[in-house]
DNA sequence: TTCATTACTTCCCTTTTTGTTAGTACTTAA
DNA sequence: TTAAGTACTAACAAAAAGGGAAGTAATGAA
């Protein structure tokens, strides 16, 4: 039997209402939010060529995503009445409201990932100095 | 400057925005990590005092979380010898340097969760109004 | 001796998110 | 008649994230 109201979600609600940063990472967090929201901050797109741009979506993510961003009120839905059928995706106000978060969030996240990758390098040759301090310690008793 | 709009250069600056992005949401998007960020970022403070400040989080999870922010290099675990233990949790400068992304992050969400709170409160008053006509209807045929 | 304090760790389970695969409706072109 | 294009939807499976409860070690106080 599944419990009605886990206290997964409830924590997650109470966490989104006190804090403005927690309802925003639920709201862009989504594995593939950035990636569309980037696109569409370059303007309108057609669901295939969202598609096709993404790559390694599934049909299921993509639309569960687009859906989402709908819902928060991010991104517009345009059905044209055609056949084979057109759908045109657009940020809204709102949407488009997000471009200074979400480019500071992509600078630190550059500044970081730069910064971890020459740690981590660093880190490589520390170890591998004392591998080879150990190899020659046991080599010349 | 020259004309360097090629579609090239703009997937590949549309790259590096998502990594970064992506990225940087990999590190602080865990459900306890905004929170503990932004208790740090007023100063250092001690294991029990954040559990106990924190409403809600399990000691696993604040482990989990604090070692993971460790991992990632923006915090700092300061160990005491002594009896009972005492374990101090400090940003460092690279947690430091989160600041104004957090701030981004927290006002974008603060004002889009006002946003939609009074959307939604507004679709609710329409479905009123909605079911008042209905109601108003049948009443008066 | 037993209890309290502190900062964890372990085990096991539930919930949430993401992925895979197949199928739908409609029309035009070959 | 069959295939191709478009924008999805449904059913199921796997993986990741999160939660609960109990246990640990060291020491001093009652």
């Amino acid at each position: 039997m599944k419990k009605m109201n886990s206290t997964n979600q409830h924590n997650l609600e109470t966490i989104r209402a006190i804090c403005g940063t927690a309802h925003a990472l639920s709201v862009i967090g989504g594995r593939w939010k950035p990636t569309i929201l980037h696109l569409l901050l370059h303007g309108k797109m057609r669901y295939g060529r969202l598609r096709r741009v993404i790559p390694g979506i599934s049909e299921r993510m993509l639309v569960l995503q687009l859906r989402e961003l709908e819902k928060d009120g991010l991104v517009r839905r345009i059905v044209y009445a055609e056949v084979p059928p057109r759908v045109e995706y657009e940020l809204t106000e709102e949407g488009l409201s997000m471009k200074p978060m979400l480019e500071s969030i992509s600078a630190w996240g550059r500044y970081h990932h730069a910064k971890n990758q020459t740690e981590q390098e660093e880190n490589e040759e520390e170890e591998l100095a004392k591998k080879l301090e150990q190899v020659l310690g046991d080599l010349t008793p």
